[in-house]
DNA sequence: CTGTATCCCGAGGGATACTG
DNA sequence: CAGTATCCCTCGGGATACAG
């Protein structure tokens, strides 16, 4: 069964470590970057809606709740100009196109459970029962 | 050294549980529940300018460069609203205010550093050299 | 079916000046 | 020192219609 040396988490230090204490600013920014891929109203939801697997145009613009097609297109274009989503286009008649997330893309999943994780843990503490989303 | 149970990713299963699986939906939104926490374009900064400790109004305007006083004040008013910031006056004169992460701020640590983990990662995947952050 | 073109609007955010 | 008050403007995003 395929060896692999996943790793989860880097620990053997990668080449250019980043961290709070020795170049906060760099953290930050670091940061920022990660949530640049999938800021804007809509991207998260299509990345959601991608990760059970690809999706056509037409079935992502269902699956989506009150998304347009000029806002759809957009953001696809988006995510895929930062390789979270490849386009694949079948020559058929009349043409499909399926979109799909990238292992970059599916690889997003450990960053949102350690996002859900925190906001759990942020209710627990601070907000018993008040929730803060309009 | 102070046993702790702290897992860093839940395993136990959570009283009510997120997951891709049994609920996208709720997975997705829980995930922007937790990026309304930090979203705007100076949350992130100040997070980063308080997680080495209290800092007073002015310190943050120093530290945070091309901030101005009016979204320094604001956004941490929202901070303090969604319980990630706590505001402490000093009755001294002249009045000095300090400000501090919660519990629930300086636990946004571990999602930020899974945030660096994923944006490393995409970085070595699928853009060798490039950068896309305007 | 898979988008693009136009037009339009409101919220988020910048600059500057002012206050307790 | 620690903010508010005003004014202004950009830009993300909605609605609608059209195109290959």
């Amino acid at each position: 069964m395929m060896q692999q040396i996943e790793k989860r988490s880097h620990r053997e230090v990668p080449n250019e470590e980043i961290n709070m204490k020795t170049c906060p600013k760099q953290y930050v920014l670091a940061v920022g970057d990660a949530l640049n891929a999938f800021t804007g109203k809509w991207k998260l939801f299509i990345i959601g809606a991608l990760i059970p697997g690809k999706q056509r145009f037409s079935e992502l613009e269902k699956n989506i709740p009150k998304i347009n097609p000029r806002m759809l297109s957009k953001e696809l274009r988006d995510l895929e100009a930062n390789g979270i989503v490849k386009r694949k286009v079948n020559d058929s008649l009349p043409v499909s196109v399926e979109y799909e997330l990238t292992p970059s893309g599916y690889a997003m999943r450990l960053m949102f459970d350690s996002m859900i994780d925190w906001g759990m843990q942020h209710r627990a503490w601070s907000m018993p029962g008040k929730i803060t989303r309009q």
